[in-house]
DNA sequence: TATGAATGAGGGTTCATTCAT
DNA sequence: CATGAATGAACCCTCATTCAT
């Protein structure tokens, strides 16, 4: 193997400036920490995926972790930055709702599979500090929706007898779930399909509690309540 | 320096059967993987923690993927069985859920929060064997619920607009967010309370449409097993 | 070259007894820091000067700095006890003196040539933990004959004008300056006559000042005070 | 990230003389030698302390060890010439000495104490070309007290019962004793008056061994040389 | 000339795994 | 059977040096 290179097409030419190199350097290891995770992810790997040596990734980036946080950090910043501007502008809790909803699957769907595992694996232990650049990044990614059902619930559109995290944890839960599924069993969901379907489920479960049903379960707990008292044990 | 087990009680006597060892290593790798990792974890943390040489865990064991995979067998085994047991003697579907979100809550938040992890974070790449077989764990383990699911949309107790896929998506999705969160702000949640509101969350979701319907029928079902429970003893 | 070790002869079988590697280890890690120095020494070299691979140095020893360490502290060990043992048998300071320059010469010509440039070399920066372990060797291996001279100080043995710092300064100086020489210059002087007349020299210095010498001194002060104030400018 | 000096003022104008352009690198690794030591400076830092590229020391030094090469060559330049300057002027042996000895603590112990531990230090193993360097500094630096020393012996102003070379052993490690003391413990000694006991300290040794004779010797030496300088002007 | 860019060669260290005893 | 001992294969990272521009 005269030369490991061979098959790779280099997108940029042998010497390239800065701002070359390191856009390439972190959409090479973006791939790579994708297909294999922090820890599976070596040095060597990034490197050769850029087509440079291993040496010159640590003339570009402080160090493995360093060019992982960046990865992530500009993953989430782009992310971030479209829900930040186009969630605001939509009218009502339900739109916006479904506007993450669809925006968290086009995308991860599209190229950040990999990322969004990297980010669910590498949340916890060996890298702490990753941990808290990752902690960091999703409190920016979820506050545009968190603060519309913050603000749904104070003003009645959502209900208010569950704490807002849990709905985050639904919210948020369900759709990693979804994502989750199709990457471990490969299969491509239609988008459109289970955006919407996803954003009717979630939304039944937090708009507000009708009056009637309410009713209902109350007297469905009078009569469990009676039956249980009236049975001799 | 080797010796490294000098120190350390020994849980067991020098000589032991075999099925002995393999329980002990068993218990030891998976106190070591939920404290570290599956990365984290090496063979010779899990040695010590078993009191036996490094060489040793190897006599048993293939290797420490075949460990692992071991170990988290036979975990999914035991919480899976508990639900097997359990779930088909609860009376309706609501009923059902509640008792698998409380036990999840509380098998995950009381002792295996470090094997959540590791299931959630070891679910992939590096470790394609080690995936699969928790692809399959979750399948079991999810099953009990899924079945009474899919039997409440066939009886009209669960809704009938969305496909099961999506359904299981949420109920495991926003499970998996609770303990994450958890998890990874070392925050304990009042498990009752949690579970309770998060059953009523996920139940607004999946209930029928139809919600003075539904809410009767579910009146109905729990009159019906009252009745049943009342009237052969 | 197939096998980088042929020409190396094995002091021990491929498969020796923890004490017997561990001898092995430091022996040899004791020739290559000899000859290398600190930073010159690889871990590499030190394996293959004791004919195991690089993994067993740190089977035994946690890095290359702690072997450095133990090397530096056994050899001084050994020198050490030594003096400790002979020196304060001796009868008067000048037999101790003599004793000590002797054994000094000998040891480190003998076979510590190495170890000796070691020792000045490493004694500074880079490795501040190393440079205090020396500081604490030193200390040890120069208390006592120290302690002899303080003792022939407060007994009017040894001069009493001169700090008992600048002493050892002198003693070990001169004594460093000859080794460093012979090391440099690769000529190996006759050690019973340097170490004769090293000791002579030295005792000369450290010698209480002869009365009439003291006063000729001071005449000859007066004479140059009455000279210079003799001449014009 | 490249461009790490971009942060730092540049002491000489863009466009300057080769001449200029030498003078700067060799003050500037002058400094990081002093420093770090030969091996702890890395030419990333001398071009940095040069304020200039990296590769721009490779322009006018062959390599780091000519470069480290030239900065002791030009140091020892310095301090050599000066003592051959003055030495010579001094009247007799004993000024000299103590002119050396004050002059030795000064220079050493004001700006080169690092140069002094980068002589000390790297005067060895793993750069055998830099120790022959320093190995020539050396005998040049220390001649014109060997000179005098040799007179001296010559016409019975030192003893002449010991080698030449052990004299100069005696002096020259006694001096540097005191200033590795200095280094490593980080106490600066009051040059004055270590100057003057270490000089006496020394001449004791060194004085011829009949010690009234010797005196007298001394005596009648500075007599005639105050006599000396007293007629002709 | 000066340099931005790149790298080959190696450094210390880790760890799952093997094997003779 | 249990293990003490040993290691191959990597890993992340450093740095003096080269070279096209």
């Amino acid at each position: 193997m005269p030369s490991p290179s061979s098959t790779l097409q280099r997108t940029t030419p042998r010497r390239a400036s800065t701002a070359h190199r390191v856009q390439d350097l972190l959409a090479a290891a973006r791939r790579v920490f994708s297909e294999h995770g922090y820890q599976g992810a070596t040095t060597a790997l990034i490197a050769q995926a850029a087509g440079v040596s291993e040496a010159t990734v640590f003339t570009y980036f402080a160090g493995k972790r360093e060019l992982c946080i960046q990865v992530i950090t500009d993953w989430y910043g782009e992310i971030s930055a479209e829900l930040e501007r186009d969630v605001p502008r939509l009218p009502g809790v339900h739109a916006k709702l479904a506007h993450v909803v669809r925006a968290h699957l086009v995308t991860l769907l599209a190229d950040g599979s990999g990322l969004c595992a990297l980010v669910l694996s590498e949340g916890r232990a060996a890298e702490p500090e990753l941990a808290a650049v990752i902690a960091d990044c999703k409190r920016r990614y979820t506050a545009p929706l968190m603060h519309a059902l913050a603000e749904g619930q104070a003003q009645g559109l959502v209900r208010q007898d569950m704490p807002l995290r849990l709905l985050r944890d639904l919210v948020y839960g369900a759709m990693e779930h979804v994502l989750w599924d199709a990457i471990t069993t490969l299969k491509r969901p239609r988008i459109d399909t289970t955006a919407e379907q996803l954003t009717e489920l979630i939304w039944s479960a937090i708009a507000p509690r009708d009056a009637s049903l309410s009713a209902l379960m109350r007297l469905r707990d009078e009569v469990t309540q009676a039956l249980r008292h009236a049975q001799p044990s």
